[in-house]
DNA sequence: TCTTATTTTTAGGTAAGACTAAAATGCTAA
DNA sequence: TTAGCATTTTAGTCTTACCTAAAAATAAGA
């Protein structure tokens, strides 16, 4: 059984809403989140309950099945795939390879995929730090703290951002902090929680908690 | 004004059966290539000619305009690119390559094919041997012969074949040709037009005067 | 030229995926 | 426990792209 494109944005969503599968998710969450009316939203719902991918009891908002996970983490998978090959191999910036990867993750061909993700060397994570899914839906995700999370003196590396709009991640550029960057943090103000981090022990980049606490980064 | 993806798929069909825009084409004709039904062409030939990428007269046929064979061109010279990006870099077989490539060829993204064209290395031409036409829509052909009507001693390269099928292309695969294959006209039989090729300085390979009709080559 | 055969178009219908407006359900606070 | 509000669903439209069947236009042969 195959899914539209459609129905795969609709199950990705539901998937993410729902925070990977732990909890169930609303008409209008999901409704915000594809940008649509709810009215769509509870037809699309019935059409995917009759594919069991989710499982649906009007009123009370939908759960994903084992099924409708596998689903979402194979167009998680290519979404990532590609985001790393317009990074990687087309100097894509990662401000911009979203939409691209919207397009191009809902291309059918298992074969292209597997080959792709061999060209590329089995990447583990996209340019945003997100784990990328094997092809069986496994996920071998690292363990990570927020920025402000971390104590004075402490060290790691910067592996994904919370919030991956466009406009936090052209700010992040512009201070000069990237994905993989290795940081240090220097000082951490007690009364408003902003943060001096050293960034790949050259610069010094001064953020506030806000800023800091959308960064994710492993220690080490 | 941008076309749909079933729009630029007739675009493209007007395209090659009018001889890239040098006769006009039947709703017969447009139908049978697409694999759909007259009565689905006319509609769609009423929504082109609204859009002006072909002139229509109902019951005549259509014939694609500038703008037309602009808009053709660029889906042509998206197709190929993919074609030779899965070739050479994703190690597909060339027969393996068309149907992928009839998916991606419909991403939208101006970037994306200027840098896919430039890690490509600004390919003249895809795996089949067919001209890329530049981001203008100009093509740059190199003056082709099929392998029968080439003379005994004459030496050449295969750089397209005429019926792209895969059962043609698998075919040539078996018998060891190939597009790029150097190539050198040991013998022709006069009665029955069949051929004697040698390829690659190696291999001598029978063909009948039909089979030797579909592989183009040039001379050298 | 007129009749027939072929091609093409129109008319009317379906399915997907969106929408608005209205009805139904569930939840909460009095 | 029920009135009112928020959420969700249903009902009815719209557009795109397809379909079948029937009508109209063109082309061809006697």
């Amino acid at each position: 059984m195959t899914l539209t494109t459609a129905e795969e944005n609709y199950l990705k969503a539901i998937y993410h809403l729902s925070n990977g599968g732990t909890k169930s998710v609303s008409t209008n969450d999901v409704a915000a989140e594809i940008k649509t009316k709810a009215a769509s939203v509870s037809d699309m719902l019935r059409k995917l309950g009759d594919k069991e991918v989710i499982e649906y009891r009007k009123y009370y908002g939908v759960n994903i099945t084992e099924e409708g996970k596998k689903r979402a983490l194979q167009t998680i998978r290519k979404h990532r795939l590609w985001e790393v090959f317009l990074v990687e191999k087309l100097q894509f910036a990662w401000d911009e390879v979203h939409e691209v990867a919207e397009e191009l993750e809902h291309i059918q061909s298992p074969l292209l995929i597997q080959r792709l993700d061999s060209y590329l060397n089995f990447p583990k994570f996209d340019p945003h730090g997100d784990p990328i899914p094997d092809e069986y839906g496994d996920v071998r995700a690292r363990p990570r703290l927020a920025l402000n999370e971390m104590d004075i003196d402490q060290s790691g590396q910067i592996v994904a951002v919370k919030d991956s709009s466009a406009a936090f991640l052209k700010y992040l550029d512009k201070v000069g902090a990237y994905i993989g960057a290795r940081i240090k943090v220097l000082d951490k103000v007690e009364f408003d929680g902003s943060m001096e981090i050293l960034v790949d022990q050259k610069k010094t980049l001064f953020m506030s908690k806000d800023v800091a606490a959308n960064i994710l980064a492993i220690q080490s």
